[in-house]
DNA sequence: CGGCAGTATTTTGTATACAAAAACAAAAGT
DNA sequence: ACTTTTGTTTTTGTATACAAAATACTGCCG
């Protein structure tokens, strides 16, 4: 449970888990098993179970009503909401780093946008959503508040593979890698109500998008 | 792991834990035994290990280098990080109920005031800390955002007994109940940046107090 | 043919056992 | 007296066993 050097069990699982969950490898709504879980990682169902209940504690696997757990779904009225929160904390987090951007920072955002706008010319579709992460992830480093980080990112992970819908063909990649130069605009203006007012609009877009694609 | 009507042994020892935690009996940097809990509560080490487990998966304990588990606690500095985000949480709150508040919302929030200042009439320290949170989860409920809702609660658990603290003589109670009022103020005005900044300052007091204390 | 009861199978939650790692205490060496 | 080594105890992670609950399947009856 708490090994620094070497990983448990535990921890593998669960990482692998939720890796395939974020690139929507697990869809919403798939069930998972316990026993069929422990032959493949060649384990006993003890860390399956204990993995499985962590991811549950997390709200990444709800558990059915009388036996299994299942990868969370979301309704699109729950999508909704859960964007909603999300584009509130991403102002708050494109504000902050506006009053307390450092050079680190702002190279570091910079740096990820230049990944992005790459993967985007070259139509690597994968390379795209990384470098997508990254760059947002960035971002909400450039806040100084881990606090904040934290709550950013784990609505990314439960919005991920909904939003990894709409980038299909080179162009949407390239619209989309393109958005983030006004974004960074706004952010790097020095002014915080533009700053967050820019992330709103951002997001506003990132959510119509992502309803029309599913 | 998985019962509706019947609660697991785990739940039950989950929840017991984080009560314990969060009014402070289980004081920040305090040791969990399992051996010890598995006495407790007169279970195996089994139900212990998986409560705990969930209960450092959503950071409410968190593990030692070597072994062990420990009610999280936080530095100066962190207090102040998760104030920030708790801050920008709380505002934003309170900026969506302001743009959607019911009657039905309102009359809640309206009825937890209620029961405020009623307890800090009667000089009721523990009936106050009862009554000052179910007016914040009144607020945040009025958001009609469970999302919201479930960032801010748990920014309260975190911050709760630390909070708590400030809370001594019947006066320290009475002034709490009353800063409410300009709160709700705000909050009702119909504006939504004076509710976001009404809240940015009542949030603001708290920390400040909160510091004093800690 | 449909519904019900009984049986078999699967899943879940927990207890217990075992082995490895870490911590502590005592003894031996310098 | 201090340091190192060895032995003992404690803690941790996992496997296995067992019992209870839930589900699936089959056969019988109306």
């Amino acid at each position: 449970m708490n090994t620094h050097t070497k990983v448990s069990t535990v921890q593998r699982i669960e990482s692998v888990l939720m890796e395939e969950i974020s690139v929507g490898e697990l869809s919403p709504g798939v069930r998972l098993d316990e026993t069929g879980l422990a032959e493949r990682f060649g384990v006993s169902r003890t860390p399956i179970r204990e993995a499985l209940s962590r991811l549950t504690a997390q709200g990444i696997l709800v558990p059915g009503e009388k036996r299994g757990v299942f990868v969370a779904e979301y309704s699109r009225q729950e999508l909704s909401q859960i964007f909603e929160a999300m584009h509130e904390i991403e102002a708050a987090c494109a504000r902050i780093v506006s009053q307390r951007l450092n050079l680190l920072a702002r190279s570091e955002i910079e740096a990820a946008q230049t990944e992005c706008l790459a993967a985007a010319q070259a139509g690597d579709r994968a390379g795209y959503l990384r470098a997508n992460e990254a760059f947002h992830i960035a971002i909400y480093q450039a806040t100084g508040n881990p606090y904040m980080e934290e709550i950013a990112t784990e609505f990314r992970r439960r919005t991920g593979p909904f939003r990894a819908k709409k980038f299909e063909t080179k162009d949407d990649l390239i619209r989309s890698a393109e958005s983030h130069q006004a974004l960074i605009d706004n952010i790097f203006s020095e002014d915080s109500a533009t700053a967050s007012n820019g992330m709103r609009t951002h997001m506003t877009e990132s959510f119509m998008q992502t309803l029309k694609v599913n």
